[in-house]
DNA sequence: CTGAAAGCGCTAACAC
DNA sequence: GTGTTAGCGCTTTCAG
């Protein structure tokens, strides 16, 4: 059958078989209405015949266009990372769009490198949650220069001028304090992320801010920064219960550290929420489960990637030229390890 | 400076600049022995000049390579399955591969859909898990009988010869069993998924290989399938506790069952392990900090993505003919949900 | 409605 | 060591 062994068919198959053009072949395959409806289906009976699929690779080449979305985000195997990708991939599946994707493991040369070869692999866009360790941003600047659409996502950059997807942790923090006050617990703790994030940056200021408008004294001493591994928790929560004055309650950073907390306390006796509150953010699907149950701020993974597709399509397709920065809500969702009046 | 606006310079914007042809420049760019050291140096301070970057696109279709590796779970989100990707990326990075990556709900439907696609996109290997939903598996028998390497992680389908990466399913169900056997439990159920799927249909047999080597008699009654998502423990063990002869312990597919199951129990008041065993499958984040924390089968999902990588690249450079399956180690984690004999 | 021809950007014989 | 040439498979003017 096949001349040429080990070769797929092209259109150049199907222009000799049936003795017509490749332009005929190729307008038909991709329903030009200027061919007639008899030749399309002469066409498409010999493609499937000869189990022709088209070559994605030359016609992105040809045009300029690779169909394709790169998502770079810290860590894969992260629940509200991997909600993201799902969202994404599920809106840009439905477009006809292929997602490629990258971890940085929150290292800054892999980011760049990995921003670098989605370049030359000619992305059409890229959505991006930038790695703690990254300060300098001329690789993504680089796409901003070159006009291909760039949307961040949770971790943005204030000085790149883009399409944001992110939510209001300023505000979520407030709440989360808001409500660890309103509890009644008097000293409330923070373990706050690298600051030079904003989004670790916002979330220490919505604390001090609801400290603040409730004439709480904000005492430094009270804040702990680190990288919010589940590592860091244990040690943190030593360090703050050690003080001569030590919390009666904590707002973390995020639900891992609060688990490590959890844990380190409850193991030490301690009565949560009673004696001690705890708040964490982002409701990882642990929190919801362990006991007790701990609260936390809830960000939509899922929806933001869906949001960040969309945007980005409608970007690669329209070219519009506006940037906006979308905040999608959250949710402060109130569990047993911060709720002592029920 | 550049002539024709918005566009990206090429081998021939820099062959100009240095009245060169385009073939010494593609040459010296890729590192080719022929060219002499000094040219080499003049390319690439021109490249670097004109901030030329490859075109992936157009090396790809000339090289009938496309660097890239596909890869389909039923769902991204979810650890076990964002583990594996992220094993993934993690070799085929340092390889210079990239990875496109679709999810196929569980969906037939959508695994066909996504698995063409791949194919156009002329991926040059695939790594999947297969849905739930898929029966006919003739859009992966293409990948086969075009020679393009396939690898099966956890769901493999029997019927198709290729490269799998999988776990003992057997072994580590007879071993669950086997440890509440042990753990004196008499009456021990089995929360089963889709049988069409090897990965349950072995944990099944496990399970039921064990009850024989220890002469305990199988009863059907006591097991129960069903897609094993988080909706599904609940009436399971509902409806095993309602027996006349209910059991005392459980086996369950999967550890978002087993919480489902756990939950219900503890809530109901009984007690666990002391009343009730559990045990679960595939080691979840969440299994070690409930309460109790739930024993389980550990799959290392980062590895099998590593291995599945790694083993296709060598597939895709080396064209070794041969296929081989590669069974991981799971290991049994005995937590408090089923150690009444500590 | 269909064909001829050029070209996307890169690589690889084959020359010299 | 370097240049010439052809071509990967597709799309798209332009011509008829």
């Amino acid at each position: 059958m096949n001349r040429n062994k080990n070769t797929e068919p092209t259109i150049h198959d199907i222009a000799r078989e049936l003795e017509i053009s490749a332009s005929t072949v190729s307008r038909a395959l991709n329903n030009n209405p200027r061919i007639s409806l008899k030749t399309k289906e002469k066409i498409k009976a010999v493609a499937d015949r000869l189990g022709y699929r088209p070559n994605t690779l030359a016609s992105n080449l040809r045009n300029k266009k690779s169909n394709t979305i790169g998502i770079v985000v810290p860590l894969i195997n992260r629940h509200f990372f991997s909600s993201v990708i799902s969202g994404v991939e599920d809106i840009a599946f439905k477009a006809g769009y292929n997602v490629v994707i990258s971890q940085s493991n929150d290292l800054a040369a892999k980011e760049i490198s990995i921003v670098q070869s989605m370049f030359s692999n000619r992305v059409d866009g890229l959505i991006i949650s930038i790695a703690m360790q990254t300060s300098n941003f001329d690789h993504l600047k680089l796409f901003r220069k070159k006009q291909i659409p760039l949307v961040f996502f949770d971790r943005a950059v204030p000085e790149i001028d883009t399409d944001k997807i992110v939510v209001d942790d300023f505000d979520g923090a407030f709440r989360v304090t808001q409500h660890l006050i309103d509890q009644g617990y008097k000293r409330i703790a923070h373990l706050a992320g690298p600051q030079n994030l904003t989004t670790y940056f916002d979330r220490k200021n919505g604390y001090i801010e609801a400290l603040r408008k409730n004439n709480i004294a904000f005492d430094e001493s009270l804040v702990n920064v680190s990288t919010l591994t589940s590592d860091d928790g244990v040690p943190a929560i030593e360090k703050l219960m050690a003080l001569p004055n030590p919390p009666d309650a904590i707002f973390c950073g995020n639900d891992t550290t609060a688990l490590s907390v959890m844990i380190y306390l409850r193991d030490k006796g301690i009565r949560i929420p009673e004696d001690f509150g705890i708040v964490g953010f982002s409701n990882e699907p642990f929190s919801k489960v362990v006991s007790p149950a701990i609260s936390t701020i809830l960000q939509p993974g899922f929806a933001m990637g869906q949001k960040a597709a969309e945007l980005i399509i409608s970007k690669i397709e329209n070219k519009d030229r506006t940037y906006q920065t979308i905040t999608l809500p959250t949710e402060l969702i109130i569990r047993d390890s911060s709720n002592r009046k029920k």
